[in-house]
Formats: structure tokens, sequence, C-alpha cells
RNA sequence: GCUGGCGUGGCUCAGGGGUAGAGCAGUCGAUUCGUAAUCGACAGAUCGAGGGUUCAAAUCCCUCCGCCAGCUCCA
């Protein structure tokens, strides 16, 4: 007999060789319809696992989050098992769960799926579930494995083999075998609810020099209710979609002619940015920094300098041909070149540090043309830049400033809840990308994660996210669409003022580097712009409207009143517009309610009477009559609170 | 840059070899109205750009530009 150690803490005595399936039947039947596999010492296990030891044991079941990625896993399967029937010659490359559900890439030959595609794909997979194939799990030796999978001329399986440290195991299920870690479900019959997604290239292992295959995103709930509310819920995160509500709220547009990635700021979206500017340029004065206003391009040497001309050329615009002009000038894609030249600009004291620089900057990247969307990712835009400059001593205290000016500036948007931090280290094995100084690297990564672990942040690392002169800590946000990006970055520079030759002369008389913390506060304006659409669903809080109260008279003859209080509320700081066209009262409501105006002051006989205002507010609909010195209060006050 | 989808009046879309259609928005007129769309008339597109096939191209083919999703990249 073997002891198991179940979660709620009792003890279950089981006959060696029995199944997880087993012992789940043993505790209720309604518990094995619903597992998906078992857990043994922290490790997944099948269902038709022989238990052999002692050991904590739990049953997984569908809808937990583990119990899910193993239902989305065979899912994947499945969706594999439908693809080589379709196209007998396919071969498969990874097929992983993600966050939301799974994808598997595949080399079609030729082929490149279409939408048609997704719904015979499904068909077959609905086939094989209804099959009920049985899933079975093998271990294998590597040399047998490696046999197995160059017979079938899996190329991309033979790859993966080759760095796998364990021995491998294989699942089958009817003529399907893949290589897997596995768990899986018990069989094909399990899946209940499923969905394909979308289809996409994609290149093998992410290298964008090696063969494009085929991926088909796809997900898996338990019940098939909660795969409907998951669909809903993708078509509600679409309605938020920056790019569609930015445009048909009038904040921004494109047009051809301009250019990709250049996306053109209307008034309303400019006016918003403004205000996100002066809060923030506000907030920085306060908190120490000197603001400069530097140059937007500069020659080529200067490039040289910096290491950009060597690392980050592609990502520059070049003014002037290199190899027949004189003078090559390239748009700036980072400030810090310009700000270590104001530094410079003077010998430098300790007594000076540290020295806080930012800067609204407009930078310009030439991303590769396939990258640009919206006002996520541009060739142009504009960023509340900065570098501080101080000794090693200073470090730890500026680089804390710096987060939580960073912290202040997200929960002042509201955006707290919708960011993480991730720690971006640089790869070893990618030494072209960086600054080639191993030590340093090293040295600046330790101080960083020291620095780090005494804010008690919560942080992810990542390999190879790094600037190509310092590691970073990201700030990182997911769009409605689920895709991840960088929003505001701080990182620790060991390399630049090497190379600029910054220095200042300590207490001792000696002559030393300052270390740089590059920073953004906010991170890009245009990007943070499009996460307060998507955050806000475009009804942004009343501080950030472009749009804050719009007067609705009722007829013409109300047209007076209204336009005083749109005097009174225009002197008061109030953007406010008077909608005075001839048009009823309720078609007026609509519009504004569409545009997502925080209020709508109603103007009729009563009011122009009582010299008051029928307020509507766009959350919670008819507010009634009010002062109108009182409702000029109440708006003036929700502005300066920042209230959301 | 790569894979796929797409591009028709300001916006959303229909038409898919025989010389453009709707709704909304716009303009004009009527209506003077109390909390999410008043009625009517008018105007507006050489169908992303260029080239080709054809008696005839928005429609078929090619190239380019742009938009969308994904991959590489990155704020």
């Amino acid at each position: 007999m073997i002891n198991l150690k179940m979660p709620d803490g009792s003890n279950r005595e089981v006959a060696e060789g029995t199944t997880v399936e087993q012992v789940a039947r043993e505790i209720s039947p309604r518990l094995a319809k619903a597992a998906a596999c078992g857990m043994l010492n922290q490790q997944l296990v099948d269902l038709s696992h022989e238990l052999q030891e002692d050991g904590e044991f739990a049953i997984i079941t569908q809808d937990s989050p583990e119990g899910l990625n193993v239902l989305r896993h065979t899912t994947a399967h499945i969706m594999a098992q439908a693809v080589l029937r379709l196209w007998p010659e396919a071969k498969l490359a990874i097929g992983p769960t993600i966050d939301q559900g799974f994808y598997y890439d595949f080399d079609l030959g030729g082929h490149s799926l279409a939408p048609e595609d997704l719904g015979k794909i499904e068909k077959e997979m609905s086939r094989i579930i209804k099959e009920n194939l049985p899933i079975q799990r093998k271990e294998l030796g590597s040399d047998e494995a490696r046999e197995l999978f160059s017979k079938m001329g899996a190329d991309y399986k033979l790859e993966l083999l080759a760095d796998l440290v364990d021995d491998p195991s294989v699942y089958t299920q009817g003529d399907f075998i893949d290589l897997c870690r596995g768990p899986h479900l018990p069989s094909t019959g399990k899946v209940k609810a499923f969905k394909l997604l979308s289809a996409a290239g994609a290149y093998w292992r992410g290298d964008s020099k090696r063969e494009m295959l085929q991926r088909i995103y796809g997900t898996a709930f338990a019940k098939k209710s909660q795969l409907e509310e998951h669909l809903v819920r993708l078509e509600e995160a679409k309605k938020r979609d920056h790019n569609k509500l930015g445009r048909e709220l009038g904040l921004f547009t494109t047009v051809d002619s301009v250019g990709q990635g250049l996306p053109l700021l209307m008034p309303k979206g400019a006016k918003v940015i403004q205000i996100l500017q002066r809060f923030v340029e506000d907030e920085e004065e306060k908190r120490g920094y000197l603001y400069t206003k530097t140059p937007l391009m500069a020659k080529k040497e200067l490039y040289e300098i910096s290491g950009h001309w060597q690392h980050y050329k592609d990502g520059m615009f070049i003014i002037g041909d290199e190899n027949t002009d004189d003078e090559v000038l390239a748009l700036r894609p980072m400030t810090c070149p310009f700000q270590f030249q104001i530094y410079k600009s003077k010998l430098r004291s300790y007594r000076d540090l540290p020295l806080r620089y930012a800067e609204t900057s407009t930078l310009f990247r030439n991303e590769s043309s396939g990258e640009m969307h919206g006002l996520i990712r541009v060739r142009q835009f504009t960023i509340s830049e900065g570098h501080l400059m101080c000794t090693s001593d200073q470090l730890d205290e500026e680089f804390r400033g710096v987060v939580d000016l960073i912290n202040y500036m997200m929960e002042s948007l509201g955006l707290k809840d919708d960011i993480w931090y991730r720690f971006s280290k640089w790869d070893p094995d990618n030494r072209e990308k960086y600054i080639d100084n191993p030590e340093a690297w090293e040295y600046t990564q330790k101080q960083m994660k020291q620095i780090l672990d005494n804010l008690d942040l919560e942080y992810e690392e990542a390999i190879g996210e790094a600037a190509f002169y310092g590691p970073k800590l990201d700030i990182q946000a997911r769009n409605v669409h689920g895709k991840e990006d960088t929003i505001i970055t701080v990182q620790i520079d060991f390399s630049l003022p090497e190379r600029f030759d910054l220095t200042y002369i300590d207490k001792d008389n000696t002559s030393k580097r300052p270390i740089i913390i590059h920073r953004t506060s906010i991170g890009c304006y245009e990007r943070t712009l499009a996460m307060l659409i998507e955050k806000y669903a475009g009804a942004f809080p009343t501080w950030l409207a472009p749009i804050q109260a719009k007067i609705l008279p009722i007829a013409q003859v109300h047209k007076d009143y209204a336009e005083q209080i749109t005097k009174f509320l225009k002197a008061a700081g109030v953007r406010v517009e008077l909608d005075s066209r001839n048009e009823k009262i309720g078609y007026k409501i609509r519009e504004a309610q569409m545009q997502k105006i925080p209020y709508m002051l109603i103007i009729g006989d009563n009011e122009v009477e009582s010299q008051s205002l029928a307020v509507r507010s766009r959350k919670e609909g008819d507010l009634g009559a009010m002062e109108k010195a009182d409702f000029m209060q109440r708006i003036v006050q929700e502005i300066a609170e920042r209230a959301r």
C-alpha cells in the first residue's frame, strides 16, 4: 500500500499501481469526470499514471488553471491531428498552451492557411473528438525517439529532440503521434468546447532567418458556456480597441499620403496629450527635474560615439548618403546623447549630483513596415524622456525616486492595476546586439537586481530584452488584443558615461564617472493615449476628457443663456462646447453621450428662469437641476482631484 | 521585412466584366421641441495608386501604397 496526502490534509491509502483515475473515481464519480490529470509531488501526471510511491497528491480538474492547460494542450494535439488528416504532407513544429488558449505551428509545404481553412479544420477536429480516441503516453529513449521522428520526416521535432535534456515522451491518439511532455486528457472525447481563432505566419523558433510556418491560434474550455463567455469577452475587448475608438471619437487619424506609422493627432487627441504633458512636466519639476529641449537630429558622428551607429542603425532615419556626402545626419531615436552634451557643457562637481534632466522629446524610429499599429507602434512619437546623473552612492535612492514617480503617474491615470514589472537582461549568447563588456553587464545586472529586491517589487525576468547599453526595468501592459507592450522603462547605464567621457570631480579632487539612469515617467504619449482609450473605452475621466461638458439648449430662445453659461464655465477653465443646432434635445444628448462627454448641461425655460442648469452625467444620467456656481465648483474640483 | 485578410462618397457597408447603391454624417428647408435618433429635399465616389488583359474593368492579372491580425523588433 502507498500513502497519499490529499489537499485537504487527509491521508488516503491505495494499492501500489492504482491509477490516478481510479483514485478520483473512489472519491467521487463526478470528480473523475471533471478530472484532467493528477498532481503528485508538484508534478502533473496523466490520469492513467500508476501510482508507485507515497506523496502529496491532488486531482486536477479541467476548470482549474493547470487542468485548463492540459485540456488546451490536448485540443492542440487534436488540431494537429486534424491538420495532418487534411494536409498529410504537413510537418509539425511546436504547439504550446498560452495565456488564453493554445497555438500550433505547422509547415504546410507551400500552403498558406486562409480563414476558410479554420472551419474545415474545426470540422475535422469535431470528428476526432467524436471518435473518442484514447490518448496514450509512451516513454522513449533518445535514440528510439530520434529514429521514430526521422522515419516520419519530422524535421522540427528532431530539432526539438536535440535540445531535450530528459528522456523524451510521446503521446498517441489513433494514428497520430507527437513529441510531448504531457500530461494529456485520457481521450479525445473529453474535449467539449473549443474554437479556432486565427491563422497567421510565424517564424520557426521566432527567427526571421528561418522557415515561415503557419500558426493557428485557438482556445478551449471545460464548458461550452465558458467558451461562449470568453468569445463574448473577446468581442467586447475589440470594441475598446484604441485604433477603432480613437478614430471614431476624432482623436487621431492616418492618411495614406503622409505615411505608415505617422498618425495625425486631431484637436481632441492632441488636447489629451497636452494635458498629459503638462501633468508630467509639472510633476517632474516638483521632483527636481530640469527641463531641456534638444535637437531632433544630429550628425552621424554623435551616434558613432553613443554606439547607435553600430547597434541601432537599422532603427534610424538617416539623412544623406554615407558614401557620397560629407555630412550625414540622422533623426534621433533616443535623447540620451543630446542630454549628455548638456551635462558635458561644463565641469561638474559631486555637489551638482544628482542631476535630473527631463525632456518632452520627439523621437523617430524606423520600424519595419509590418509592425506599425495605431498609436501603439509608430515611427514618430513623443516621450517623457529623462536622464539622471548620479554617484554610485546615490543610485539606489534615485532609482527609487524614479519608480515612485512612475507609480504615481500610473496611479493617477488609473492604470496601476493593469501594469506589471519586468527586469530585462542582456543575452550573453547574442553579443552583437549589445555593447560587448560581459563583466560590466553582469555587474550592473547584479546591482539592479539588488535595487529591485530592496524596492520589494514583484517582477519577472526576461533574457535578451535589455537595451543595447544596459539592463532595464520595464513596465509592461497588454492591449485589448492581449498583446504585451513595454510602456515605460528605467535603465541603468554603465556604458555611455564611458563612451561620452562624462565625469565629475569628487570630494577627493579626482575625476569620476557618474552613473546614468535613463527613464521615462509615463513613457510615450501616443501609446499612453492608446492605453487610456482602451482602459476607459474612450470615456475619459473628466480631467482628461478633451471636452468636459456639452451645453445643450432645448430651443433657440435658450441660446443666449446657453452662451452665457458657456462663457462662465470657460472662464473657470472648463472645456465646454455649445451645441446650439436646431435639433431635438434627445438627439443632442444621444450625440454627446456617444462622444463620451462627461457632462451634458441642458438648458430650457426652467433653467433660464431660475438661472440654473439641468445636469446630466454620462455615467449616472439625469442629476437634476443645479445652481450654475455649484456645478462649476463640482466640476472644477473633480478636475483638480483627477477623479476617475 | 515575412504570412494571411482587406482597401467602393467624411463614416459603416452592398455590388463582383456592360460605364456606381444604402444607412449615418453634410447642406438647404420645414419643425421650436425637456433627457440616447423630427420630417423632407439636395449634394457628394473616374471604387487606394500605376500598369496590363478585354469591344468593355470597381469587378480579372501584375507592381506599388495603405489598413487589420500574427511573426521578428521595440517606447
